[in-house]
RNA sequence: GGCGCGAUAGCAAAGCGGUUAUGCACCGGAUUGCAAAUCCGUGUAGGUCGGUUCGACUCCGGCUCGCGCCUCCA
């Protein structure tokens, strides 16, 4: 029985789907108007976790995962590159899918653009005004009246009143309540723009993701996810959107992934000390990546430092070092052995990889000890995290960052150690060595002969 | 100022009211020409002050420190 901790109450619940044996979950996505960084990469691999684990749990999940690809930040950089806003957002979305397939997330069931659905979020603005919800501005602005909501601030826990008595909001003359938020907004000179009954203008952020997880979900649907930073407003204004527009409860489940972070402060673009998955692939594997995200839970903070991959590397390698000399057959996941058990009790844990990659190691000592059924186990589930389907050698001698030796190179060296040994020349033979560990070559001498792998 | 989260061994990171987390590092042994890898074994924890309890890292409260949200952010 699976058990997720529900941003709403806060509280571990035992999971139910609205409708038995299916599941349907949208996730807040990318502004396309830049590279992907590590933050980004959390969300993808997190929920692309959650998915698996729904789908290895016999639920049939449908996925979806927005693009915005119309706001300010897109509008100022297409003009800074003298391109049109459509040019840039279908550059950067082909850029997050290329790091995504690295990663080994699995592609959303759909992934649908904002643009796509401006008539959706016109239709939902109208209903909210009919409700008296929202109100046009005299600057031409739709806004929301959070003051008509009742429920508003529940998910993050917060009062408006206590929102309010804060120093940072801004007065805006427009707004009724200083906290109304946009819905639609008057057409800017040189902007995109649709027509609407209010004016030519574009939408606001929050009313995109309301506008698409009902088009796609439903009104109502199983689980919510994002990152934490957008549990408010973003969050808690689809919230006002949706169940004010409909009339029923919006979301059963939301999940937040904790952020990762940089010498312990939150890495972002507002802050600058972003990594982009980008660069981090060009000094590790994509695969460390993805084992370095699920090492840790997906509520905790995550510290990003080199140190912290170069771990992560460490400990990926014990495993596919234990599959090294494991046979390759596939096996059918018997989830009744005790390991998978225990596994599939962490994961049902709130998703607790922490816990399911403990299993995993301790699978690897008993492969190591020569259980070919632990080996097999091990290959099994990781690939239910997306982990460990790669031939082990492959992954064991591949090259990340500045090009190494080359395979036939190392190869040479390591026949001509081979020789010095059997001559018992063993200073000729640790020179060789010497000189291939300078390279970064290990080797690694067992019955079968000697194998080698990339530091 | 308001609200929320966290503090576990050298580092990272989980569960758990009493019994080994796990990975890396460290130490001892096996193995090896020597190493590496691997196996076996040992040690190292629970911010602080109180409370509850036969017993607390685990529950409750205070304090300290760190982080986040309250403005666009994954």
């Amino acid at each position: 029985m699976l058990h997720i901790t529900n941003s709403l109450t806060r509280t571990k619940e035992a999971f139910v789907p609205l409708v038995p044996g299916q599941v349907g979950m949208y996730v807040c996505g990318m502004t396309v108007y830049d590279l992907c960084h590590l933050g980004h990469a959390r969300v993808f691999v997190v929920f692309d976790m959650v998915t698996r684990w729904l789908r290895a749990s016999g639920y049939q999940v449908k996925y979806v995962r927005n693009i915005t690809d119309i706001d300010d930040k897109i509008i100022r950089r297409a003009h800074e590159n003298k391109e049109t806003p459509a040019e840039l957002t279908e550059r950067f979305i082909a850029e997050m899918h290329q790091d995504e397939r690295a990663l080994g997330v699995l592609p959303p069931d759909h992934e649908p653009r904002a643009t796509a659905y401006v008539a959706r979020m016109l239709d939902l603005i109208a209903r909210l005004e009919q409700g008296g919800l929202a109100y046009a501005a005299p600057n031409g602005d739709v806004y929301y009246s959070v003051r008509g909501f009742s429920d508003y601030g529940r998910l993050s826990g917060k009062s408006l009143d206590e929102l309010r008595a804060g120093e940072r909001v801004e007065v805006d003359p427009n707004k009724r309540d200083p906290m109304d938020f946009v819905l639609w907004k008057a057409a800017k000179p040189g902007e995109p723009a649709w027509e609407s009954p209010w004016g030519p203008g574009r939408p606001g952020w929050h009313i995109e993701c309301s506008a698409m997880s009902a088009d796609l979900l439903g009104n109502h649907f199983d689980i919510h996810g994002g990152g934490q930073d957008l549990q408010f407003p973003h969050h808690e204004n689809e919230i006002a959107q949706s169940e004010g527009a409909h009339g029923c409860k919006f979301v059963n489940y939301w999940l937040h992934n904790g952020f990762v972070r940089v010498d312990n402060e939150k890495m972002s673009k507002s802050l600058g000390n972003f990594f982009t998955i980008r660069e981090v692939l060009q000094q590790y594997d994509a695969e460390v990546v993805r084992f370095f995200i699920l090492r840790a839970h997906y509520r905790s903070p995550l510290n990003y430092s080199d140190a912290h991959l170069d771990d992560a590397k460490g400990a990926l390698t014990r495993l596919y070092t234990a599959l090294k000399n494991a046979p390759q057959e596939a096996a059918p996941l018997d989830w009744e052995q005790p390991a998978a058990r225990r596994f599939r009790e962490a994961m049902d844990d709130d998703f607790n990889t922490p816990e399911a990659l403990a299993v995993l190691f301790e699978l690897a000592t008993e492969a190591n000890r020569g259980d070919a059924a632990a080996a097999r186990m091990l290959r099994n589930l990781g690939g239910v995290l997306g982990l460990l389907q790669r031939d082990a050698a492959e992954f064991l001698r591949a090259c990340t960052g500045e090009a190494g030796m080359a395979e036939a190179e190392i190869e040479a060296l390591i026949a001509a150690r081979q020789q010095a040994r059997k001559d018992r020349n063993f200073a000729e033979s640790d020179r060789i060595r010497d000189a291939l560990t300078a390279a970064g070559i290990v080797l690694e001498d067992g019955a079968g002969g000697t194998s080698w792998r990339r530091a």
